[in-house]
DNA sequence: CTACTTAAGCATGAATAATTACATAAGTCC
DNA sequence: GGACTTATGTAATTATTCATGCTTAAGTAG
């Protein structure tokens, strides 16, 4: 019901045609999702002949979530409402009690709302049914302290959901999402659903060779691996510039020698994702990270590639597009990944539930 | 309810534990599986100080399911009963119709058992939403001459969907199966569902560049694709062997020239599977094909390779296994798919209420 | 202003589902 | 053999859920 009203605000009537029900059924279920703050109601439907309906849309002010953004040394901490919109937002230092303190300042400021759900991003793989940051569950303490459930996820399968729930979830068609910085990760999304693999570790593509690297040794011992040919920190040492952000800026501004090796980075990121476009046909190959402002020469690259090296039914119709979110993709993914928890038919049915007997 | 007899022969006082159901409830929902045939009855239970109660076991004889396993000029089809065990087995010749007469024979020989559902593999692509064979829709015929749903299915997917059903399921890991026969194909199983990609193309890993070809030419134009390297007909053209069973044989004989031919083509796949590996962290790589029959060397430069380019934790808890189904896995797979979707709670639900009304 | 149309609330009643209470069956233990 | 224990079947009761019919609300069309 909540997920008929979150995908088109629709009237009542409406609803009861759409799910064969009685008026009074429907009625009972709307003014619970009322009663819980999860459904608004607004007068200005438009008439068709007769009494206006009464408007119904999904009420993104009922309820706060919790998110956070964790990389190593740094991260984002933001409380969302209900449509994942940030409501306020802060850095935070690493430590789960100092994050969960600024949670609880950042609820103070918005005069508590109800929390419904948290969910965080770190930067290491996580296993399924082993929600661990640091070798620390995460679920107890917020649990305790928010009487929530949590959500840990990896942050580059996070924001690869972001951008699935922003764009491709109607599509409902797979997503691979590569993530250029520094180093080179990706993240999968099959069937709707995020897939970690057995330990969590699905996505780490960093470590397979490609071409034309001269034999460069990477970090892990083998050689040409993509991410010591084209990963950002060997790019930069093939370039004047300083970060990745500057090195962005010169391809941009089509500085020759950095669009050519922007374009060879893509290349041979480009063997890589044509071999995981071949192996999981995807709908869409999203490009996202530092990288990504440097697109043009990019693409160009991995299109080159893609194209050449994959099947003629594996690269039929597959887009290859860069990441719109950006840095507000890991907060979008987090809220997106508590969001599909809290608000799924399921969860609302067991709220309704539970406040009921109380 | 019936999946809870499945996974272990249950009495009703247990399903009455296991869902804080009364024991009326329980004893409703029994009897109509009972009346459908789908659950059989023993007094055989030990008692435990009491009477003994009537253990209840599914009844793989209530029912039957149609399956086929086409290849492109010959195919099998086959009547299984409930538990995918086969009752009835003839080979086919090309066409839908002549597939269907085939069944109805093969019905009419058991005694035209209650039909439940049919499943066919094909060696072609299956779009979802677009089951189709050969660019007709498989299902209206089928539902038209038998009055059940039809699935259809890739062949590799298949064989990859019953060895799973066959030993996997319960440990819930992703699975990569790879198929080595004269070409090289693959299917992913990942959180239980067979991933079939955007146009059903998932799985053709036959055209990643592998290295040590030498720079050969594939039949799709590129050089060096594993198919092409390491592929049973390349492996043909290199040995005394007329076919991949004689092949097989010689390195299972220990034949040194063709252990080494083997061995070699187990690293060249090795490549692919370890990038495959990284990627997607399954948590089993099932060898399959003709070649499966040399195991031994197969396999061991397929591990050479995969624990050398795998990342530590993609291959930690790795198994690489050999398919132990082998021919039977594609017929076991067909029935697998079809089980899966007419076992399945919400199709038990919807047959109870229809028979009920009727 | 009156008739008509559509939306929505409310009270009653029917159908369904599940529980409780009781009865029966079939074993073990002393 | 008689008491006890466990399993199951049956009947009546209760609770839940949904729908029907009626009423009210709020607009448009003539």
């Amino acid at each position: 019901m909540l997920k008929l009203i979150r995908e088109g605000a629709s009237t009542r009537a409406e609803l009861g045609r759409i799910t064969g029900l009685s008026r009074p059924a429907v009625a009972l279920r709307v003014s619970e999702l009322m009663a819980h703050g999860l459904v608004g109601e607004r007068s200005d439907g438009p008439s068709t002949g007769g009494r206006p309906p009464a408007r119904l849309s999904f009420n993104a002010a009922g309820g706060a979530i919790l998110v956070a953004n964790l990389g190593r040394s740094r991260g984002q901490a933001a409380v969302c409402d209900l449509a994942g919109n940030v409501l306020a937002q802060d850095h935070v230092t690493p430590g789960l009690d100092a994050l969960l303190d600024h949670w609880d300042a950042l609820l103070d400021g918005l005069g508590r709302p109800p929390v419904r759900g948290a969910g965080i991003g770190v930067p290491d793989p996580v296993e399924s049914g082993r929600e661990e940051w640091d070798g620390v569950p995460v679920g107890p303490p917020i649990a305790a302290r928010f009487g929530v459930p949590a959500f840990l996820e990896n942050d580059v399968n996070i924001a690869a959901l972001g951008e699935y729930e922003s764009r491709y979830r109607r599509e409902a068609g797979d997503l691979l999402f590569v993530k250029l910085s520094t180093g080179i990760g990706a993240a999968l999304i099959m069937g709707g659903r995020i897939q970690r693999g057995a330990l969590g570790a699905a996505g780490e593509i960093a470590h397979i060779p490609v071409s034309g690297g001269g034999g460069v040794t990477c970090r892990c011992g083998n050689r040409d691996c993509v991410e010591a040919v084209a990963g950002g920190a060997a790019l930069l040492a093939r370039s004047p510039a300083a970060d990745l952000a500057e090195l962005a800026g010169l391809a941009q501004a089509g500085d020759p020698a950095t669009v050519t090796l922007v374009r060879e980075a893509g290349r041979r990121v480009g063997e890589v994702i044509a071999a995981a476009v071949n192996l999981l046909n995807p709908a869409v190959v999203l490009l996202g990270g530092d990288l990504t402002a440097a697109y043009e020469p990019l693409v160009a690259g991995v299109r080159e590639v893609v194209y050449r090296r994959g099947t003629t039914l594996a690269t039929r119709g597959l887009r290859i597009e860069p990441s719109r979110l950006g840095d507000a993709a890991g907060l979008a993914g987090c809220a997106a990944l508590v969001l599909d928890h809290v608000l799924a038919p399921e969860a609302v049915d067991a709220l309704l539930r539970r406040r009921e007997r109380v």
